[in-house]
DNA sequence: TATGAATGAGTGTTCATTCAT
DNA sequence: AATGAATGAACACTCATTCAT
């Protein structure tokens, strides 16, 4: 019921995600979407003009799932000091992070795929609203002045790491609280 | 006559690591990798296995030279208080990759195209040097008591970050020392 | 308002021919026509059977096209001498190839495409009216004793050549006069 | 025996030729020409870098043949009064051409494919020798004033065209006599 | 009349690998 | 040790055509 409500875009997605996922970004190949997606290959191009549209779609869909899961808002509330935004928002990655950590994974490689180097940086534009806040927060000396793909780097990938860990069963969730988390990439940026 | 010194399996290593840095892993191919080697496309199956011989070997040629530009001995060595041990290793990763810099992005893209996920993390064994030396740390309750890939990832992922900043040309190399690489990285490391 | 007066399969005809004119007849699929056309790909079947029912209608309007354009019963009257209609005739095709240039190469492409040989040289039927006027000359000795497509041929190359040299801009339309093209192909008919 | 000296190059080739002739030059395509060369599909790569150099080579295959059986120095022979030079070259396209008739549409095929407009009317450069001599005849009021396309497109299409009616059966060979195909043109070109 | 969805067969091209010499 | 030739499988992509709605 539920699966013919989705169409059929949705489902060759999901096959890519599922290759990428299983055999890796490399290994996606429009035979084997097509037939994860039952259709014909050449239906691929009913709905996506080239594989290049075909991965954009799928990483964008991650994409904008994270960006929509972001309370945006708040991260601008100035009624809110800086420190605890900025906590706010490492806790939203990780929330999601712990959530969807296929989405994580799908992002790194198709980025790493398309030859961006950036990894799970994630950032649309310049004025982007968490490169704001972390602007911010160097302006006012709340964090360190470093590059700000340091302090976007660090939340992502040792929010990314701690979820692989879990996924490949390395600890269990229990065994490390966000708390713990939190305070190694706190460290890192604030300035003390 | 001295470059003639250079034996086959180096001169095929050298292509493939060329055509890795500038087209990405994924696009390595024997035919690519022979016609830069000047040599007959099979001839590479003369000194590879096969393919993934023949990446695994890039690879590992790029690990031990890591390794062995590392300066074990000091690791090691406890009449150096273990903070300064770390500090030596951080100094240690951090002067290869700015002296080195396609060799960490080697690892990189060839780890990717093995579907490993643990990035520039190199782990050999478990009774690795570098292991040992964070476990002894975090016996000691000088560095956090975390998922000893967190200590290497920061180690790594942020150097590496930093220089391909660099590369990128997205700030110039003297504008961020060492000590202000190290401090963001040891802050989060640490137990303060 | 008028323009819609134009039925969907002139519409199609359009688009196919542009296509012909531009990229070749080689290139003409139903994809691109239905999207020049603005229709749905599976809407040129609503129009032409297949493929072929399509070329060949594009090419049959065009043959009409110049047919009726063709003064015929001039042609055919026997009051103005044999010689002189020949002329008139030439003078027909020379005129109707400076003004519809497409035409002629519309017709030679789809010739091409459908592995006939004899170019442009256009004879529906033996009884061809122009097929007869060739034939009444060869038999009063006016024109050489040659296959006829030997003297529809040089009327049609020459004129093509001489309309595609224009085209490409390799002299000017008033470089060559009627008179000069009418001299070339006259004196290879006529027997002198 | 003879067969095994070809080399491969040439079977492929003789291939091409085969589909042109008998299908049309639309129809090559690598698979059928692999077919027939009894060969992989893949195999026509080892010889040709794509389809179009393969074409190319055909092509250019059959150039060379009309032009290395042409007798070049006579035709630059200034003791032989350049009407008569003109005539033994149009002898000698008269004679390649009914003793290689498939030469002829070969080239036929594939420049029309190419997108070339000028049909058999080889030029290489402009001061090809067949050019220069027409130049000659022009400037010496030996045959008419006009664009020098001409007068090689009426060599190549009234030859070609006897040709080609041979080998359809709408005559035989011996209904025209050389004489007679060579008044028809030189009548055109000359200026009387 | 019109369309979107579907598909199987085909296209040119690249690949890793094998083998005879 | 070295090579050129060979190949089957895979690739991304386009095509003419059909069919249910």
């Amino acid at each position: 019921m539920k699966k013919k409500d989705m169409n059929k875009q949705t489902i060759i997605q999901d096959a890519v995600a599922k290759i990428i996922l299983t055999e890796g970004a490399v290994s996606v190949s429009t035979t084997k979407v097509a037939k994860l997606a039952h259709i014909a290959q050449s239906n691929v191009y009913l709905y996506f003009k080239d594989k290049q549209a075909l991965l954009d779609s799928v990483y964008n869909r991650e994409r904008d799932r994270i960006i929509n899961t972001t309370d945006i808002a708040e991260l601008r509330n100035h009624d809110i000091d800086i420190e605890n935004r900025i906590r706010y928002y490492i806790e939203q990655v990780y929330d999601y992070s712990l959530t969807n950590p296929d989405s994580m994974n799908l992002i790194e490689q198709i980025k790493f795929l398309m030859g961006e180097d950036d990894g799970l940086v994630i950032s649309d534009s310049p004025n982007d609203i968490v490169h704001e806040l972390l602007q911010e927060a160097m302006d006012n000396q709340v964090i360190k002045k470093l590059p700000i793909n340091f302090h976007m780097g660090i939340v992502f990938s040792t929010i990314h790491r701690h979820t692989n860990n879990i996924i490949e069963n390395k600890y269990s969730k229990s065994e490390y609280k966000f708390e713990t988390i939190y305070q190694f990439i706190w460290d890192a940026m604030r300035i003390n």
